[in-house]
RNA sequence: GCGCCGGUAGCUCAGUUGGAUAGAGCAUCGGACUUCUAAUCCGAGGGUCGGGGGUUCGAAUCCCUCCCGGCGUACCA
């Protein structure tokens, strides 16, 4: 379809340039797929916004273009015909024999017509970042499903991509978590739930010293140590650190999310004095009420100070966040840096992004902010008793539900299978909720409608996937033959015509989510290309494909069809690190 | 106070960056299984796109204003 399009435009501008004499470069020449099939394939409305220039009706303009078009003849080998229709548009059917040979074309690659990048780009990708000595909560599923979406998109296109867990593991917090240590300490609970009970003595220290100034300074005091290299401080945190990172493990391994790096706050701490010390001495940081800020003229930002190092000498995250990426721009000279941050954080982005202009450093900086996970009462997502809702037990009530699912509807499969398809559509469930909405928005966490099996939910993706491979059972067909052969795509009916101009439109889908940051445009995509496949699997039948003289023709094709469609969707939802099922 | 998001069908959400009669799913109602998985499909009803003003051939989309909600805003991350 990119290639249509890049055809017509060019086709476009030329007309334009010829019979109106206006430039208009092809680039900019809007071209879609209209929202109602009746008007056609590919539709552009450049003849509307040229009347105005041309002081002439729309319907003129357009049907000059149409006319003009007439002369090109290697159009007609995309485009059956073109229609001037309503106000002013020009719309352009597309050629069934071109859609037939251009799916036999994707079909053949192991790409699916996705293509290379011109300049492939280094990108750093900068997400989950869960807080050493607490268990990963709710919180930190947005970051991390989203992360390595992103991450999986931007590889699969050729983008060399370097992905990077930012551990909060430096802080005042580890003060309070010192304290904690020697004084409350639980040490069956923590051998029973490591994160869970160094949660537990933070909070109590933490409540503690908002009433008592003592404990407070008590927690500064081992910070301080901490920071100054004390041993037996030290020897805590390291033990902290260990268990937290054990922890998180095992819930990566489980959402199947991997890091290229996992450098966190404490990698950076040695380089902040440095860093602080040239922010000053180039003028970008200055003294400000004891503190040093980074001020801006900018208007938006104008109102407050970016502080990097607090009165009493400490470095904050903001000091952290420049010495990063001084780090990365040396080490990894990137393109492009994504930080997959919650949205609430916009400022904060802004100021880091406007110093890091300052400072000199060129490189394209995004923070990817994404909404709130919120429970049903519309406030953030919690347990019955207030508390943070625990990423495993969300986890595994996500399995428990699908699996009794799976127990209701297939009860005759064995159970290990059952327990695997109960895990590959919890987990995928979980997932594509967070993934299939518009990324900045908040949404209202549910596991009756992400567990949905029809509507838009990776229940129903992964059953239009399981639906393909049972064809292929039953019908005994050999794919990797099926593959090398050399049968064609022949689209009789509408619903194999639709599905096949589906097919043909993944790259744009992968490109578009890619340039937008927006995962939702694959998952969108992708029940799109489920819906049209469910209604071919309705109207087509594939194994007793009718008798006829094209017969064998016509079923080896609808096989291919069914192969191109699980070879996008299992692609499609691996990008979203989302598993595909055989069976469900 | 200032700033940033958001308000679209009863509910949950899209809306291709200003285009055609605003779309899905759920829920409701009515149909389709001796058939490759009915965990599916087909059809129907349902809208002052928060209110008002403006910009223009054309606005859910851009500008102004007001109402409502959320969030952020000098030493947490």
């Amino acid at each position: 379809m990119l290639e249509a399009k890049r055809t017509i435009s060019e086709k476009l501008a030329r007309v334009v340039r010829q019979e109106l004499g206006v430039d208009l470069p092809p680039e900019e020449i809007v071209l879609s797929a209209p929202r109602k099939e009746a008007f056609g394939d590919l539709a552009t409305n450049i003849a509307l916004s040229l009347s105005n220039k041309l002081r002439l009706s729309p319907k003129e303009i357009a049907e000059k273009i149409r006319q003009g078009l007439e002369k090109y003849t290697d159009l007609q080998d995309i485009v059956k015909n073109v229609e001037v229709a309503g106000a002013g548009f020009v719309n352009f059917r597309l050629n069934e024999a071109w859609v037939e040979r251009k799916a036999g074309e994707f079909y053949d690659q192991e790409r699916l017509g996705v293509p290379e990048p011109a300049k492939p780009l280094t990108v750093v990708i900068d997400f989950s970042s869960p807080n050493v000595a607490k268990p990963m909560h709710v919180g930190h599923i947005r970051s991390t499903i989203i992360g390595d979406a992103l991450g999986r998109i931007y590889r699969f296109l050729g983008h060399k991509v370097i992905t990077d867990n930012h551990l909060g593991d430096w802080g005042t917090q580890f003060g309070m978590l010192i304290v904690g240590y020697k004084r409350f300490l639980d040490k069956e609970a923590l051998a029973k739930d490591p994160l869970g009970e160094l949660e537990h003595i933070y909070q109590k220290v933490y409540n503690l010293a908002q009433q008592d100034e003592a404990v407070a300074e008590e927690a500064r005091q081992e910070h301080a140590k901490l920071q100054s290299g004390h041993e037996q401080n030290l020897a805590l945190w390291k033990e902290f650190m260990q268990w937290s990172k054990m922890e998180f493990d095992k819930i990566y391994q489980r959402l199947g999310v991997k890091f290229d790096h996992t450098l966190g706050e404490s990698f950076y701490n040695p380089m902040l004095g440095d860093v602080v010390k040239e922010l000053k001495e180039k003028g970008i940081a200055r003294e400000s009420e004891g503190a040093i800020c980074i001020f801006f003229d900018e208007p938006e930002l104008a109102d407050a100070p970016f502080i990097i190092q607090r009165r009493d000498g400490a470095w904050l995250y903001s000091a952290t966040d420049l010495a990063t990426i001084k780090y990365r721009m040396e080490k990894f000279k990137p393109d492009l840096i994504l930080y997959v941050v919650d949205i609430r954080q916009r400022l904060h982005f802004q100021q880091l992004f406007t110093a890091v202009r300052r400072w000199g450093y060129e490189v394209r900086l995004e923070h990817i902010g994404f909404g709130t996970i919120l429970g049903e009462d519309r406030t953030p997502l919690k347990t019955r008793e207030g508390g943070l809702v625990r990423l495993e037990d969300l986890l595994d009530e996500a399995e428990k539900r699908a699996l009794s699912i799976v127990n209701e509807q297939n009860p005759d499969l064995s159970e290990a299978e059952r327990q695997d398809i109960a895990r590959a559509v919890g987990l995928g469930a979980v997932k594509y909720c967070d993934l299939s909405g518009a990324r900045q928005s908040d949404y209202i966490f549910s596991f009756n409608r992400m567990m949905r099996l029809d509507g838009n939910t990776a229940p129903y993706l992964q059953y239009a996937y399981a639906r393909i491979q049972s064809i292929f059972r039953k019908g005994e067909i050999n794919i990797a033959k099926l593959r090398r052969g050399n049968g064609k795509f022949l689209l009789q009916e509408e619903s194999e015509r639709d599905l096949a101009k589906c097919l043909l439109r993944f790259p744009e889908a992968v490109l578009s989510a890619a340039s937008e940051f927006a995962p939702h445009l694959v998952s969108a995509y992708l029940y799109e290309l489920s819906t049209r496949y469910s209604r071919f699997y309705e109207t087509c039948p594939v194994l007793t494909s009718s008798s006829g003289p094209s017969m064998d023709g016509l079923k080896e094709s609808r096989l291919m069809l069914c192969d191109y469609v699980a070879r996008v969707l299992k692609l499609g939802l691996n990008l979203l690190g989302i598993e595909s099922i055989e069976r469900m």
